[in-house]
DNA sequence: AGCGGCGATACCTCCCCGGTATCGGACCAG
DNA sequence: CTGGTCCGATACCGGGGAGGTATCGCCGCT
């Protein structure tokens, strides 16, 4: 299978619409529509049903998207990671560290620290992403390693250490009635009326149905709050960074929340290792 | 990149002979040749040294090797996996359970049986395959879900549930003095004369130096143990296939040995997930 | 100097990818 | 049922690129 055939089919399955999706491709249709077919026989599967309602997925083209896109991600990754080595010509080429924008600040800047000061530390470019994205660019070689935070995003298929536990608090506009208790539960956030908890994309990029507010952004998140509009559950670490007009309180139920840096497996980078070392020794 | 080239490059890395990668490909070696140039080009990296000594990876290009292994193994996978969701008009294809020859019978068996009596099962192929090599058929879709024993298997990029925890034996010829004894240290066993631990291959199939029998299957072993030529650090569950000639001690300080049941991290599928949520009900 | 091994280059052929034009079936309006 | 439109499939053509053969250029060995 090429990858052309596979980009092509990809594109397909997501429009479910030929013209449109060669469009994308920047080709005409009748090339795309000859290439899918070449590849439905050389698999020997039907992947694409052709009703006259436009187009929908069979179980095997389902399949393959799914595969499909984790292939190309998996090509990406190596034509990306091969690009940077090279620019290096001495050495390793570089770290590329991701995070979510608005978390983890004390924590990074302490393992920036203790990385730098290592013999042989290479440069460490910090990205920020917004929530969820970061498992897709650990996948497709933008990043070369993240600081996550479980249970929130998922660490499938990634090799991880844990860093850092800790507490969850409730962040509440100043002066609401539950800024003055010591500790709250779950339930008690949960019934909060005109205080709705705030809905995270998944990741493919979707909300999830809901009252709350749709959020992308911790600081986003923030401002949401003090004006009144949103409360949110949030690692404790957060109390750093509230401006006034917010208040935090903890939750006593809340799931602990696990600081962890993640790598993808086969990542034998001597500088990730060096990087992992120095996070798990902190 | 098109896979074709990645295939070329994979072939010319390994071998490190244009002319012999390009026999193992099928093809002559000048487009071979060109093909690696043009890659070169297009990637703005140098990845291959010619010598006048043979052929050399640059940084660079041991990068893209490792990568575009996993990219090509992904690929593959997308194609196998493809193929046999086509194979199954209704429903599920049917599951490919790996695990390693000889070992887990009981486990394997109770598994089968819980997992057949639910609703919905689809039929379960099991493979049999010698040491390390489950991840490799996980990741290039010849397998779908496996069971693994850490710390011996590597569980780098899959998704485990664990199952089963238990200690180890030293497995010796009867008659030997240690036999007498209710229990032994791992120095006790380090220490044996003639009896030479025998050494398992690593994932990429070479064996590490030492003094004791190369080894690949689990009956293998056991029958050289019998012969009195190696001992061996097993689980506990052994005892269940020791014929006569063979003892068993408990080890106290052997690391305990985990039984996990493991799947490629984006495997979706619904039988994986029944097979799963079968095995951790054990 | 002569020779053998090995990768690069020159040059040719043919296939396959992509483009344009057109077809054919489904659905819709009247 | 007829004309229109939407959309994927088919027919056909042209150019680029993949692969083949022959040969070169370089290095190391004897």
């Amino acid at each position: 299978m090429e990858t052309r055939e596979l980009r092509y089919f990809v594109a397909v399955a997501e429009e479910l619409h030929f013209g449109r999706a060669a469009q994308q491709l920047g080709i005409a249709q009748p090339p795309l529509s000859r290439a899918i077919q070449q590849l439905e026989r050389r698999l020997g599967a039907a992947l694409l049903e052709r009703g006259s309602r436009g187009v929908t997925l069979t179980e095997a083209g389902s399949v393959l998207l799914r595969e499909g896109r984790a292939a190309l991600d998996a090509i990406d990754a190596a034509e990306r990671r091969t690009r940077r080595a090279a620019l290096a010509p001495t050495g390793q080429p570089g770290v590329v560290l991701v995070t979510k924008a608005g978390a983890t600040g004390e924590l990074l800047a302490k393992l920036l620290d203790a990385y730098a000061a290592e013999p042989g530390a290479v440069a460490v470019d910090v990205m920020l992403c917004g929530i969820g994205e970061q498992e897709r660019l650990l996948r497709d070689g933008r990043a070369d390693v993240a600081l996550l935070h479980r249970p929130f995003d998922s660490t499938a298929g990634l090799d991880t250490e844990e860093l850092h536990a800790e507490g969850q608090v409730v962040v509440l506009p100043a002066g609401h009635p539950l800024t003055g208790r010591a500790r709250v539960r779950m339930s008690d956030v949960a019934a909060l009326p005109g205080l709705p908890l705030p809905r995270w994309p998944h990741a493919d990029g979707t909300f999830p149905d809901g009252a709350g507010p749709p959020v992308h952004h911790h600081t986003q998140l923030l401002q949401l709050i003090a004006l009144g509009r949103a409360s949110a559950i949030l690692p404790e670490s957060v109390r750093a960074e509230l401006r006034d007009g917010l208040v935090a309180v903890p939750v006593a139920d809340a799931p602990t929340v696990t600081t962890v840096i993640a790598w993808p497996p086969h990542s034998r980078s001597r500088a990730v290792a060096a990087l992992v070392r120095a996070a798990t020794r902190l």
